[in-house]
DNA sequence: GAGGCCTCTCAGCGGACTCTCAGCCCCCGG
DNA sequence: CCGGGGGCTGAGAGTCCGCTGAGAGGCCTC
């Protein structure tokens, strides 16, 4: 556990010892890389506001040097960094302060059991799958070109694969935060996409949900 | 929500409700947990003091079923039982009273926002299967696809099963809570749904409560 | 500045979905 | 046993949604 409160971090530390954990407490960025390179942990509890190095810093710093332990992150407030900068950098959960204890002790508790290393670097469906290190997209071994805009589509569908997600939803996320204009360009991307992963496998990864919106299929279709 | 005092709680309900949320309210300790255990919310709002069983006593025996649901507090005043207190036991936020009602609102807001991952979004009748974030329906196993306004309408009946409903209820929450046209629909739409679900199954799922309204039976049919 | 790729707009089309309507059935009360 | 009202049903009209092909404009490369 890294955190600089001491009074919380004395809360906590308790509090999960009491719960039958085992605790490790590091107060800075610094000694927490340190002791997650050297030591292996089951699990990570990691404040954002820290002195010498801030919790996102630990993280890329830990993930670069490939040490997957789940990390569960501690967020002053919700805003400026929010739950989505948290998971893209390879957080496995998180946390609003104040947060409520029982619900540390259950996530926790979810993240030891999740357990073991299924990152997906690589997302997959069926036979598709998109490497997103190498903004790599294959189908039956079949190595397959993209432009950005598909290649953005196909990532955020990938991501929520099983998922029905809506046009707006997508612009949002793919497209602009602002984006106001005609959701009908989803559609037509959506149809390149299908001319590309779809129509030369005659498959149908990409599902429409009328009235909803689209729902990448987790069998590939 | 749970709250005792009526003219509160009925203050509270009503501008809830014309926030835009769809509110259940009830007025004692035991009802509230039976209600959080039968039914899904989105977020509970308790008063501390309250009949039977007091607020904090409830939200013990939720988060003690797994029931994780996010919860606001109510108290009366700082002191005594204070904020700790409440964060210790589970609670997700908390408001002193008397609160200002956008405040309110704003949190609400928030706690749905930030709802947890690993948050079980699935109502169940019997066999009968509805997941809210895929948008997915099964039965018995097998998927089966309704249309925007049959799936809207069988997730009202789901949430709100072994409640008998009427179908201006159903016309002001499924369709627009304008709506002035012919309740006929409503039947109509049953129909479609009992089709799907019911129908090829041999059960009967959605039971017809005469001069009343419908009623989706919790076992299934 | 010409060509090529990428992005996005637009308008027509076809089918899915929604809702209305009128007649029928069945439950219930007299 | 009969009448009335509430619910059920099948058909059909109208609307909306998503799909599609064509093409304009922007940007990059050569």
């Amino acid at each position: 556990m890294v955190e600089d409160e001491l009074r919380l971090a004395d809360t906590v530390h308790r509090g999960l010892t009491d719960a039958g954990f085992v605790v490790e407490l590091v107060h800075d960025g610094e000694n927490a890389v340190w002791a997650a390179t050297e030591h292996s942990y089951d699990v990570i509890v990691l404040d954002i506001m820290l002195p010498k190095l801030n919790g996102y810093r630990v993280l890329e710093l830990l993930r670069a040097r490939g040490i997957w332990t789940p990390v569960l992150m501690l967020t002053a407030k919700d805003g400026e960094y929010d739950q989505t900068d948290a998971f893209d950098l390879g957080a496995d959960d998180y946390l609003t302060k104040p947060f409520s204890f029982l619900v540390l002790v259950a996530r926790l508790r979810a993240l030891i059991r999740r357990g073991g290393p299924e990152r997906p670097v690589v997302l997959t469906a069926g036979d598709l799958s998109l490497d997103v290190a190498r903004r790599r997209v294959e189908r039956n071994g079949r190595e397959i070109t993209l432009t950005p805009r598909e290649y953005g589509l196909l990532e955020f569908l990938m991501r929520h694969r099983g998922d029905t997600v809506s046009k707006t939803e997508i612009l949002q996320n793919v497209w602009d935060p602002a984006f106001d204009g005609d959701p009908n360009v989803v559609e037509v991307y959506v149809r390149y996409l299908r001319k590309k992963i779809d129509t030369p496998f005659a498959r149908h990864a990409i599902e429409t949900i009328r009235g909803m919106g689209y729902r990448m299929n987790p069998e590939g279709g």
